[in-house]
DNA sequence: ACAAATTTTTTACGCAATAAAAATTTTTGT
DNA sequence: ACAAAAATTTTTATTGCGTAAAAAATTTGT
């Protein structure tokens, strides 16, 4: 049999995730319950605490669910297509801001971000970290490739600058899933400013 | 009178903060209940939610206290010590960990971070976004002195370097209480890493 | 001092989260 | 195939956050 007994979780875990995907993106995180989703996955409310811990833990699987899919698919994505580093970062952040707006909307990513830090011990806060992180080491592999392009110095670590361009994608990601008001070009036009202010602050 | 009524609003906010404040830092957040703050402070639990929203309200409003505090003092402690922009940076962040951990604890500063993104709309999250932007804009006020110094490109915004550097150091700092075994060394060395690969990148 | 306005408190309710007991179902050994 | 054992879900109960509306208390203006 192979466990009966795993099967049936991975099925109720399968089912309480598409619950919560189309009741999270129909109703938001506040208007949906947790005995809501217990009841479309056909569950009780406590088995979904049970797996997931938490409102939040829930949504935060969900989108992991969906941040996979984006790693699958980022490097095709960026695919050398920038010859420098400003491009690149507006580029890589542009995707990602694509990608969180095409599938939840701006209060319910704030209840992801805020649950990430606040949960951050947590299983599912961990796993988004981690999934966070596969982000960031997308953008160090193309910036491995400017190095070989000869367009960024070969000195400096390609991991350390990834993640500190990552950083700063993911401050100004922040800001824009915090605004209701604040637009894509808008933040672009930020991040922009924030790289090209480091990147030319020694050109004495 | 001048207003009663005012002075005891001020009154009773005062008391709920200082009631507050003392459990908070005895008990952490999650044990410590809007009762017994509404209790210590002798006014009702709905009056607590009235004043400030909610629980994560109140501690921000705790936090905004200990932070225009540090924004009285941030100047002189930076005080021109620095010769350049790593060090100004370095220094700038070993100040603010400094701050955050005598005042509360990692766990606290989590929720405090979290709050302040998912209620960034509130009238408490606004607040302390508006003293995050104050503290910035001490270190951009530093790096124009670098600027007069010669020690930073005079074709910068100081403004824009100086966002950008605050945002570095922020993200590095959610890192420093996300983690309850990170030192502040170990952010420091990071952060280090961050803004020299950042300023080297084009010395090609 | 009295009527009006403001503010707090009381009261009630929905939901998240947790814990423990009870019920159900799978597994295991024979 | 069956009964005991083990694992898992459901039921039940409790605490606390957050919200709303009515009731009570207090200040204000005349």
């Amino acid at each position: 049999m192979a466990g009966l007994r795993e099967q049936q979780k991975e099925d109720r875990k399968k089912r309480i995730l598409k619950a919560a995907k189309g009741l999270f993106a129909e109703l938001g995180h506040e208007r949906t319950t947790i005995e809501a989703i217990a009841e479309a996955a056909g569950v009780s409310g406590v088995t979904v605490h049970n797996y997931y811990g938490t409102k939040s833990g829930v949504l935060m699987a969900v989108v992991a669910e969906s941040d996979r899919a984006l790693l699958d698919q980022i490097d095709d994505a960026l695919g050398g297509l920038c010859d420098n580093l400003v491009d690149l970062l507006l580029h890589f952040a542009e995707i990602i801001r694509q990608h969180a707006t095409t599938h939840l909307d701006k209060s319910i990513w704030r209840q992801v971000i805020a649950a990430s830090i606040s949960d951050s011990g947590s299983r599912f806060g961990k796993s988004y970290h981690t999934l966070d992180h596969q982000l960031a080491l997308a953008l160090v592999r193309e910036i491995e490739g400017l190095q070989q392009a000869g367009r960024v110095a070969k000195e400096v670590s390609a991991y350390d600058l990834g993640k500190a361009l990552f950083n700063l994608q993911n401050a100004r990601f922040v800001e824009f899933i915090s605004s209701e008001s604040a637009s894509s070009a808008d933040i672009d036009a930020k991040l922009r400013r924030d790289i090209e202010s480091l990147l030319n602050a020694l050109r004495l």
